[in-house]
DNA sequence: TAAATTTGGTTTATAATGTAAACTTGTTTA
DNA sequence: TAAACAAGTTTACATTATAAACCAAATTTA
């Protein structure tokens, strides 16, 4: 009757963050956390998880002197992102 | 960027419960179990706090000897729906 | 140049949540 | 009349989400 929806996915915050990702190549840290208006130890936070879950990339350098976390949705990421958007159908109609 | 996502309806179980109801007139607890494959505790607190929300009634009585709890969704209920929907539009796109 | 502020995060403490197991109350069945 | 069943509720526990506190390096200010 409905399905089951990814517990990974289904939280405000990760979602928003995957939902920014689908939709671009690349997003660091800071451009993260305008879009979603997270806190940053939240943002942090669940970039990790989304990143244990193999579901983003999380790659840490510097840009000049300041640090800079680029992050990068992967194949696997996208394709859970879709499979969740198809099951909240089940929940929410078209 | 992001819309708000309503916190009581961003919940597996309740967001079944309240998809159900949306679409009937009433529903009763062994029916909402049966949709919604919950398990009996869950289901109950979970209907207690859509029914404290005002997104919904919950009226206990007697079918022949055998207790019955009937749902049913608020107007509040219906719109608070429909607004979460609205909502997650701004994550997933339509 | 020493102190204060800013930037870009991470760690951790706490509160809220979701869930199933255990329980209750009453009814039916063997 | 004891056991099983039905319809829920309560409670205990584990997981989550979140912000506050923290850290290190760079930059600005006095």
């Amino acid at each position: 009757m409905f399905d089951k929806l990814d517990p990974l996915l289904h939280s405000e915050l990760r979602l928003a963050v995957m939902s920014v990702l689908v939709g671009t190549d690349e997003a660091d840290f800071v451009y993260l956390r305008q879009q979603t208006g997270a806190t940053a130890g939240n943002l942090s936070v669940q970039l990790d998880k989304l990143s244990a879950a193999g579901y983003i990339t999380v790659e840490k350098g510097f840009q000049g002197k300041k640090p800079r976390t680029t992050c990068r949705i992967t194949d696997a990421g996208r394709t859970a992102f879709e499979s969740y958007v198809e099951a909240l159908r089940s929940y929410i109609g078209q």
